[in-house]
RNA sequence: GGAGACGUGGCAGAGUGGUUGAAUGUACCUGACUCGAAAUCAGGAAUACGGGAAACCGUAUCGAGGGUUCAAAUCCCUCCGUCUCCGCCA
């Protein structure tokens, strides 16, 4: 959420926002109810210190009777006015969960992802001099899975990787992790089931009726709990409530969870091969830092994803997200997309989000600052580590020779056990 | 799943209805003493919101929410969390 102040004060910005992400303006409701919220604020202060100066007399008063009654006399006004204050404290609350996060300015301008603009290219998609196997060919031929049996046992949008492509991901996984804890970060197994309002915290819904997000979200009948879609909803909520140094800053997670998702939006779609399932398994970057530093740690989470990208030897791009298809409570995004050969296309498999102090706001994470010792709001930013099995995709198509084998990128083969190559007609 | 105990400031720990935003200890910051340090002494220091140019003033906060009362850390209810024992278990 936004600062109700900066609101006040710049509702052009914030106006400007809700119009180039799509969303519906409530600025004027909101600046209406501000007004009305803090009027009510001043009068029932005012009286209550009147009471409390009359209550703390009583004690030692020769008359307490009549100190009582007037006492008894200024706490009915003050109730009349607190429930309309509890009234539009509420609705106002309501609708600045409505408001989107401010975009960057540098991010591109357009109501979805037809105006995201590529800025960055690598690799070059690789010729085959034979006919390329789409990854569910692959798969198929090398064992690697048992779709069939795995959605007539457990549903569909399941998977279960079997023999070499299961170590495979499993070593991938190993190698990112590996990877970021040698950069500085922590390494955190995040639990997936957790309440509503982690979810909720981390900005993606918008109000304050949690059960919007029951369309997305897996909830757990019968508990207070769900499944988190993200380990970045945890990773959000680690600091909620604290003040950490600003000598502390900034603090980076490697947060590694199974992520569980409805995909109620994407019914039909990416129904064959490893791309789109109800759970899946995802290494996540997240950074809490100093506002002034959003833009250099958000290069540093996105060169991390690049590294990735070049490790695993696929050719990848990068785009920068448009205003509209950013999402609600982001300062700019950026997708890092890999080659998928069977689809003559570049396809997501990363997403880097600066967030502001956005989603701090909603966990009340702050830090001291060290010269003034103000309390400040830390900014966040998140960004995909590794994303599987979808990764196993482009790396499987990518490298496989005419036997159907695969060959092992070489920063990975030594979670192979040294081999070079996996799956191939014997 | 059964039984019990508990939740107060950075930490420890008083406080069972009124002058307690909260004793005391400790950690922290500043100053004095010192060549410097330790020790000692003096002082300072929470967060949010509202008002104010500011100094500052007011209100709220003793796990969270609600209730009783003129008045709640203190009494009642609900929820959340922690700990101990038993059971079960990777």
């Amino acid at each position: 959420m936004l600062d109700i102040k900066f609101i006040r004060e710049n509702v052009d910005i914030v106006k400007n926002a809700c119009k180039v992400k799509g969303f519906k303006d409530y600025t004027d409701e909101i600046i209406v109810l501000d007004t009305r919220v803090r009027e009510l604020k001043t009068l029932t202060q005012t009286k209550t210190a009147e009471k409390n100066k009359i209550t703390k007399e009583i004690p030692t008063a020769a008359d307490k009777t009549s100190l009582i009654a007037k006492s008894k006399t200024i706490g009915d006004e003050i109730a009349a006015d607190i429930d309309e204050l509890a009234t539009k404290e509420a609705e106002l609350n309501d609708l600045l969960h409505r408001v989107p996060q401010i975009p960057s300015s540098d991010a591109p301008v357009g109501k979805d992802e037809e105006s995201n603009i590529e800025i960055r290219r690598v690799g070059k998609p690789k010729k085959f001099n034979f006919e390329l196997r789409p990854q569910w060919d692959l798969l198929d031929m090398n064992n690697w899975w048992a779709p069939e049996k795995i959605a007539q046992i457990c549903g569909t949008r399941t998977y279960a990787l079997m023999g070499e492509a299961a170590e495979l991901d499993l070593a991938i996984q190993t190698f990112v992790i590996q990877k970021l804890i040698s950069k500085g970060f922590i390494f955190v197994q995040c639990p997936a089931i957790t309440k509503p309002q982690t979810i909720f915290d981390a900005g993606h819904f918008m109000g304050s009726d949690l059960s919007v997000m029951n369309n997305d979200v897996f909830m757990l009948t019968d508990t207070d709990r769900c499944l988190a879609g993200t380990a970045e909803i945890v990773l959000n909520s680690l600091h909620c409530d604290e003040i950490l140094p600003e000598s502390e800053l900034p603090i980076k997670y490697a947060g590694y969870s199974p992520c569980f998702r409805k995909e109620a939006g994407a019914a039909g779609r990416d129904t064959r091969g490893l791309v789109r399932f109800h759970q899946f398994h995802k290494v996540e970057q997240y950074i809490y830092c100093k506002p002034e530093q959003s833009d250099e740690m958000h290069e540093l989470l996105l060169n991390n994803l690049f590294e990735i990208m070049e490790d695993l030897e696929l050719p990848y791009r990068v785009i920068a997200s448009s205003t509209g298809d950013m999402g609600f409570n982001k300062v700019k995004m950026h997708d890092v997309e890999a080659w998928f050969p069977s689809e003559d296309a570049y396809r997501e498999l990363g997403s880097c989000s600066s967030i502001g102090e956005f989603q701090a706001r909603r966990t009340n994470t702050r830090f001291r600052e060290n010269g003034t010792n103000d309390v400040k709001f830390c900014a966040t930013l998140n960004n995909t580590g590794i994303a599987l099995p979808r990764a196993i995709v482009p790396v499987i198509e990518n490298h496989q020779n005419a036997d159907g084998s695969v060959n092992i990128p070489k920063a990975l083969q030594p979670l192979m056990g040294g081999r070079k190559t996996i799956g191939g007609r014997k």
